[in-house]
RNA sequence: GGGGAUGUAGCUCAGCUGGAAGAGCACCUGCUUUGCAAGCAGGGGGUCGUGGGUUCAAGUCCCAUCAUCUCCA
């Protein structure tokens, strides 16, 4: 059975039982504390948590996942995948384990037709209850049901709900290794296809259970990958059909084979492919720079079997082709995809460049590489330790291993840098409140719920006006108002069930009251603007730039905001001019700013933009500005674009590779600006007495002359120190057979007294020349002499300037020295004619 | 979030303990040759990332800032 198959036999197994099929979410989660979606139920742990509310509690999906923790495994084993597709049936809060069991079983004995005496079970040792259905219901033989320990109860590291797990497992045979099941028996004889678990209970440590919860869960998942290899009766995943055309193609590109390189080549190209796909782009920080490790790491596998050919975008496109009907954004993402990919190779062969030079220097200059060398070249060149390795060895250096490792893990220890998070994550058990804040800034609402918080305290009502931090747009500010008495609302809250509270440094409310909210409406007013204009100036950058422009963030304040972007190079200078040419166009062009809310499929059918960070739920909030741009967003607009006043860019940057940011005013302080930078527009054309058009052509027209007099000056100079070389010859002193001229001349510059003392030298019959002058009140002395002449000039000035506590240079034919102290300047002078006539 | 490094000619980079900037390639001109990275001679091109500071003197030392690369969390 082909793997589109058995995903498409799964679908409809549990749609035709009831079950709701739940599309794959992105590989990147909402929920930010999660690095990549790893597993079928992350997309629905707020439904699990009981955070939010479904009208279907029986799902069915097969989601896309990429777990990366153990990267580096990869490749050494036939299991680990970094990229891989989970299977799974949840139910929130309807069934559980009888018929979460029966639906497995069923599922594997008459869909796939797995041998029944094949198959083994695990639960967790206090589980008879699914010990019983196994054993009774479903009429398993007691021997092959065993009971397990920890690997059989599911929980989360943290205080919140847990549960037994009940694992399926495949007997693949003797010649597979030992007897004896699951537990106890060869791990590569009893292959784990499914894991059931069932959420039931609440624990507030690991394995300490307090309570049940009161709505239990079933959350499974079967990996894709593992069940084909049974399916397609296979010994390890990279022979399925899901990799069989990568591995084919790269057979044919390579000439030199390694099973290990293999592997890691086509899943990494795979992962890497889907994680763009999904909006992650390489740079060296969180998801992206997974990313490029992935990329990175397959290339140079890629480099031991082919060493003359380096793009892996042949193996990017098969993977496109494969999966395109599965997850049809591939298709669609290709361009990004490939455009990315391409960059990345570059990127890393420059790196690697960098880092050959970098070793070749040490060679060259140490004759050795330390592992500390070896770690330097990997930390901060990027330079791979086994490539650093490789080469020592053709020079016959040997690097130790542990030295490396333990500079590695100190390296590790360093940069877990401590965060203080203060109260930010703390618990609180709230009821849900309702936001009003979209149609309203000002409620009058009661009071039912006051929690302390350090010496401050977090008022929860039951309606409320307030905004909370989030996609990018900040808190609200505003007060809370009591016969009379108002007090200033510190800071917005949110518990994690999404109940919003405000702090305040009050003790006056009380559970009960009636209070009045009121949101501060000038700074609400403020950031609406900003939020409006920052969709606007997305939309702009999209049209300008390209598609593959994707929110890595953003900022929303009064008046200030500013927007992060995945993109590969900088942007121009004219294409920023056109970005905000479009962007204030669209604020004149009066477009209405209108929310809906509609469900997820609709929103996105209709080209609204969906971003990391946007929530996913089955209903969404979409913002149109016209039809300019259509987002998904939770924050607050203004309902006019012209409302936004006037947008100004302020500047461009990168803050990463392929990551750029830009920062924007809006109303009045995008006023404020403009107004002030034409002030001193303004004060420059009084300067210049010209009006303000013909400034530029004044300026340019001034500096032009200035040049020219610069010019003219430069050579009237040179002519006045030619004069002067041209009648030093009464001057010139015999001193020691030597034709010497010493004295303190006039002079603006030390550049001019260096082009003075060697025209001397050159152009006329004096050997040596030392000229003295008070520069801007310091002492500057230059000597020089003929080259023919043996006398150090540069020991001569050393000396002379020693007197001012100074040096010289070294050049032995022209030295400039000085220094700082005051002397007298013949005492100096003729100190210089003693040297001379001390030479030899 | 923490660490390491880089920024010098169009490109790739040298530039020692502070003493007024260089190479190779590219470019232009001429000659010689007219075949695969052609040879010879000559030439143009640098705010030494930016802004401060220390110093008689800063590409070089100190501080800040921007940009880029890189490892880790």
């Amino acid at each position: 059975m082909n793997s589109n198959k058995i995903r498409e036999s799964f679908l409809s197994f549990f749609e035709s039982k009831g079950h709701n099929i739940i599309p794959s979410s992105s590989l990147i989660p909402h929920d930010n504390s999660l690095l990549f979606t790893a597993a079928g139920m992350v997309p629905l742990k707020d439904y699990f948590l009981g955070n939010k509310k479904t009208d279907t509690p029986n799902m069915v999906s097969s989601q896309k996942c990429i777990r990366t923790i153990d990267i580096d495994i990869i490749g050494e084993t036939d299991r680990h995948l970094s990229f891989f597709e989970m299977l799974g049936n949840f139910s929130v809060g309807e069934y559980f384990k009888e018929d979460a069991i029966k639906y497995s079983y069923e599922y594997i004995t008459e869909v796939l037709k797995v041998d029944k005496d094949k198959l083994w079970f695990t639960v967790y040792k206090d589980d008879d209850e699914a010990y019983n259905i196994w054993k009774n219901v479903i009429g398993v033989p007691e021997k092959r049901i065993q009971r397990g320990n920890e690997d059989n109860f599911w929980h989360m590291n943290i205080p919140g709900p847990c549960g037994p797990c009940s694992e399926i497992f495949i007997d693949r045979g003797s010649k597979y290794g030992k007897d004896g099941g699951p537990i106890g028996g060869g791990e590569d004889r009893f292959i784990e296809i499914w894991n059931l678990v069932f959420m039931e209970s609440i624990q507030d440590q690991p394995f300490q259970v307090i309570d049940e919860l009161p709505k239990k869960n079933i959350d499974t998942g079967m990996g894709l990958e593992r069940i084909a290899m049974i399916m397609q009766d296979k010994d390890n995943l990279f022979d399925t059909d899901l990799f069989k055309p990568l591995r084919d193609a790269l057979l044919s590109q390579i000439t030199v084979n390694d099973n290990k390189y293999e592997k890691i080549i086509i899943d990494h190209i795979k992962s890497s492919t889907f994680m763009i796909s999904d909006g992650v782009v390489p740079t060296n920080e969180g998801r992206g720079y997974v990313l490029r490790r992935l990329i990175r790491r397959a290339i140079r596998a890629y480099n031991q079997l082919n060493s003359s050919n380096t793009s892996l975008t042949f193996l990017v496109e098969i993977v496109i082709d494969m999966y395109a009907s599965s997850y049809p954004e591939l298709q669609d993402n290709k361009d990004k995809i490939l455009k990315l990919f391409i960059k990345e190779e570059e990127i890393f062969q420059k790196t690697l460049n960098k880092g050959l030079h970098e070793i070749n220097n040490l060679i060259s200059s140490n004759k050795s590489i330390t592992p500390k060398d070896a770690f330097y070249l990997f930390e901060t060149f990027g330079f791979p330790y086994e490539l650093t390795k490789e080469i020592s060895a053709e020079n016959k250096i040997d690097i130790n291993d542990e030295d490396f490792n333990k500079l590695y893990d100190e390296h590790k220890e360093k940069s877990k840098a401590e965060k203080s998070l203060g109260n930010e994550n703390m618990e609180i058990e709230v009821e849900l409140n309702e936001f009003v804040g979209y149609e309203n800034t000002e409620s009058k609402s009661k009071i039912f719920q006051v929690e302390a918080y350090d010496d401050k305290f977090i008022i929860f009502t039951e309606e409320n006006p307030f905004y909370f931090e989030a996609g990018g747009q900040i808190s609200d500010k505003g007060v809370i108002t009591i016969d009379d008495t108002s007090i200033e609302v510190i800071d917005v809250f949110q518990a994690s069930n999404g109940a919003t509270g405000l702090i305040v440094d009050s003790d006056i409310f009380k559970v009960d009251q009636e209070v009045e909210l009121s949101v501060n409406k000038s700074f609400r007013s403020g950031v609406s603007k900003s939020h409006t204009g920052a969709h606007i100036v997305h939309s702009a950058l999209r049209n300008i730039l390209g598609d593959h422009v994707a929110q890595a963030g953003s900022n929303v304040t009064p008046g200030k905001f500013r927007f992060d972007f995945s993109h590969t190079e900088k942007v121009s200078q004219e294409e920023l001019d056109e970005i905000f040419a479009l962007s204030n166009s669209a604020v004149f062009e009066d477009y209405e700013v209108n929310t809906n809310i509609m469900n997820i499929d609709e929103a996105k059918n209709e080209g609204a933009l969906a971003f990391f960070g946007d929530k996913y739920e089955d209903d969404v909030r979409v913002v149109n500005i016209g039809d300019f741009s259509k987002e998904l967003c939770g924050g607050t607009h203004v309902h006019n674009s012209h409302d936004v006043g006037l947008i100004v860019l302020l500047q461009e940057s990168s803050i990463g590779s392929n990551l750029r940011r830009v920062e924007m005013l809006s109303g009045k302080l995008a006023y404020e600006f403009l107004s002030n930078a034409y002030k001193s527009y303004k004060s420059v054309s009084n300067i210049l007495k010209v009006s303000v058009d013909d400034v530029q052509n004044k300026l340019q027209s001034q500096l032009e002359t200035l040049e020219t007099y610069e010019e003219k000056f430069k050579k009237v100079r040179e002519q006045e120190i030619s004069n002067l070389v041209s009648n030093i010859d009464e001057h010139i002193e015999e001193i020691n057979n030597y034709k010497v001229y010493i004295k303190e001349v006039s002079l603006d510059s030390a550049n001019e007294l260096r082009n003075l003392a060697l025209q001397i030298v050159n152009e006329s019959n004096v050997d040596i020349t030392l000229i003295y002058a008070s520069i801007n009140g310091k002492n500057s002395i230059v000597g020089a002499t003929k080259n023919n002449v043996s006398l150090n000039i540069s020991t001569l000035v050393t000396e002379v300037s020693k007197l001012y506590g100074g040096g010289a240079s070294k050049d032995p034919n022209l030295s400039i020295g000085g220094g700082p102290n005051n002397y007298k300047t013949s005492d100096a002078l003729k100190l210089a004619k003693e040297l001379i006539l001390k030479d030899k």
